[in-house]
DNA sequence: GTCTATAGGAAGATAGAC
DNA sequence: GTCTATCTTCCTATAGAC
């Protein structure tokens, strides 16, 4: 073991994640990397042989992987009602972008590199997972099925576009004032 | 005068936004700027001594005014309805961003470089102006101020989350579902 | 599995001819 | 005002010791 101390498997994608998420694909040096996760360069390489490609390729499996089991499993839990269920997830999402002061991920990573972007499709399987169960709930709800989509993606177009408007004004009231309302606005009759 | 032949100022700067908002700010090499204006770098740092930085403050600047003078005068324009406006802004909207197809350069912009970011109190003053604009009409159409403002500024998260979403999915519905529904959206009761 | 050291190339920026 | 040529710095990635 050198100096530093290794991190387990899930500290480091998250660490990764953060410099992905906050400074983008490009502007993320490797140098950069390195410094977040307690490694340096070499030993990147030896756990991301595939560079920093493989590393975002990872970071947003990993991602993916907790919104299901921290978001989307509970959304899933039929022993309570859709509002509470409603109501937890936007706790949750509170809670994942640090009240709308933290980037998300997907919209970081889905620009740029045109055709060479690889990230495409991981980011629409976390895309369409997350309307799909939101739509469920809201079906189980008791809205149409058509109702039920538009509105799932229409909260994820509110998320997203709040974590935007709340860099682009440097509040996080955008975010507040979309977690405030959406489980209403997705039951409303 | 060189081989290539010169653009107007007004040209050139919405050649360089162009590459800023498709491959972001770190994305966007000078090899790539001069490339789309038709110019060689050399060229560019004639025009621009600040370099990259300046490129993008300058091209900021001047969507702001394309904003303003092409989106939020219409908005101004008193003498039709409220409603004949905000269908006009959807009209504009659509044909700014290619019906979806297009990302935001504020989105582009507003990320990475932390603490270096300059770009942000721009970015703040184009928003800004968007939501102020758009909350008049809605006061002009007879609603309270907080109300206004608020759906105002919703109308904002509506428009870059839709382009986040689309971009994402791989399909302009989302922005094409917030169109559609947007003038309704601001005026209901 | 982590480190030091470095190769090889691309990036931003400049010098100076025309 | 544009070009060719070049400088310096930084970046990605690799080699090889421990």
């Amino acid at each position: 073991m050198g100096r530093r101390t290794s991190v387990d498997d899930a500290e480091l994608l998250r660490r990764l994640g953060a410099v992905f998420r906050d400074i983008g694909y490009e502007g993320a040096t490797l140098a950069a990397l390195a410094e977040s996760a307690g490694l340096h360069k070499a030993s990147l390489y030896h756990r991301f042989p595939g560079g920093k490609e493989q590393m975002a390729h990872e970071v947003l499996e990993h991602a993916g992987q907790w919104l299901d089991e921290n978001l989307l499993a509970p959304l899933r839990d039929s022993s309570s009602s859709p509002r509470d269920r409603l109501a937890r997830m936007a706790r949750g999402l509170h809670s994942f972008y640090a009240g709308g002061a933290q980037d998300c991920l997907l919209n970081a990573l889905s620009m740029g590199r045109g055709a060479s972007n690889s990230f495409g499709p991981p980011i629409k399987r976390v895309i369409d997972a997350f309307v799909s169960t939101l739509s469920s709930v809201l079906l189980e709800a008791g809205l149409d099925r058509t109702t039920a989509r538009l509105r799932a993606e229409r909260a994820m177009v509110g998320l997203q576009g709040s974590l935007v408007v709340s860099r682009g004004l440097g509040t996080t009231r955008p975010f507040q004032a979309f977690l405030k309302t959406l489980p209403d606005e997705l039951l409303r009759p």
